[in-house]
DNA sequence: CGAAGAAA
DNA sequence: TTTCTTCGG
């Protein structure tokens, strides 16, 4: 099940934008499918598809994103689901091979009936085709967007790189950054008004609770990876986590079980990251290169990316985008 | 995921 | 008052 339970828990406050300032490690992976699901909804969605049939909605998601960031003094850094690392020329062999593996764990997973490798895998799998990941690092790259690769989950690598201080925030709408132990999470980046930064000090403290605790509560209530034990939502799993200390106590006190606990404890307390990234937080778009590979190579109406690519420019010529060093 | 209403 | 369920986006 879900975890919107967690919004009821943690310490979330609007901000207003011209407050922000810093380099946010954005879930690449929540950020597009933002896009995805929404852009082409209300629109005619046979604009954001080739005559082949390939969606190219993320471009445009991507084009009409990003100026959100360049028009204040935030630089975005996209951190990408684990997956290939290297981007090179001959890619196409070793990207199916990758899609193969997932799909494979995934069977082998089903088969065992291991709910969390699944959920985990699924995850990652969702539905960003390996032409939609291609096209939006290749137009990120234009843009000059520092993109990390993460091993696993974008989310938890972008938390990583939070806490390791490389980034000011997470930008995410999932409320799993806190349990990945994010500091400080932005949603709503891309809807028009202000975003809501999400504080896990701020959290942890209101509650008097460690993050090793706020993890086993969130555990008692439901993750994506876990169902929750029936009965318990956000105030008792804070009172009983308050009260017993941990997770195993609550359960031994109630007489109840969850399924996978240690495991799911495990992938929130120690995610799968990496320290090996590098990025450059000063920007220099080729805009003309950006607009040939959107509308000629991809074929998208100009129209579509017009006011998104003005916007960058203004940003460009105003500022150089080079505020941050 | 969020909102709203039902159920507990 | 809190949790469960359903439905819309």
């Amino acid at each position: 099940m879900g975890n919107a339970a967690l919004r009821d828990i943690a310490v979330i406050e609007e901000i207003p934008f011209d407050d922000l300032e810093g380099v946010v490690a954005v879930d690449a992976h929540n950020w597009l499918y933002r896009y995805l699901t929404t852009t082409v909804k209300w629109t005619n969605s046979s604009k954001y598809t080739t005559a082949d049939g390939t969606e190219v909605a993320n471009l445009v998601g991507i084009i009409q994103g990003l100026p959100k960031f360049f028009e204040h003094d935030i630089t975005p850094v996209m951190v990408f689901d684990g997956g290939p690392a290297d981007l090179k020329a001959d890619e196409i062999a070793s990207r199916r091979e990758q899609r193969e593996s997932y799909e494979d764990q995934l069977e082998v997973a089903r088969e065992e009936g291991d709910e969390v490798a699944i959920a985990q895998l699924e995850s990652r799998t969702q539905r960003l085709t390996p032409t939609i990941q291609e096209t939006s690092r290749e137009l990120l790259r234009l843009l000059d967007v520092p993109i990390v690769e993460a091993p696993a989950e974008g989310e938890a690598q972008a938390a990583h790189m939070a806490r390791r201080g490389d980034a000011d925030y997470v930008g995410s709408e999932d409320y799993d950054a806190l349990l990945f132990g994010a500091p400080l999470t932005l949603r709503q980046l891309t809807s028009k008004g202000n975003p809501e930064l999400m504080d896990l000090e701020a959290t942890l403290e209101y509650h008097d609770l460690t993050l090793e605790q706020l993890i086993d509560a969130a555990i008692l209530i439901g993750t994506d990876f876990n169902d929750g034990v029936h009965g318990i939502g956000p105030k008792t799993a804070i009172s009983e986590i308050t009260e017993h200390g941990d997770l195993w106590s609550v359960l031994e006190a109630r007489g109840d079980s969850v399924e996978y606990g240690d495991r799911v404890r495990q992938l929130f307390r120690d995610p799968n990251v990496t320290d090996d990234y590098e990025f450059e937080t000063t920007l220099e778009p080729d805009l003309e290169a950006a607009r040939a590979y959107v509308t000629d190579e991809w074929g998208v109406d100009a129209g579509e990316v017009e006011r998104g690519f003005e916007r960058i420019e203004e940003s460009v010529t105003q500022t150089g985008l080079d505020r941050w060093t």
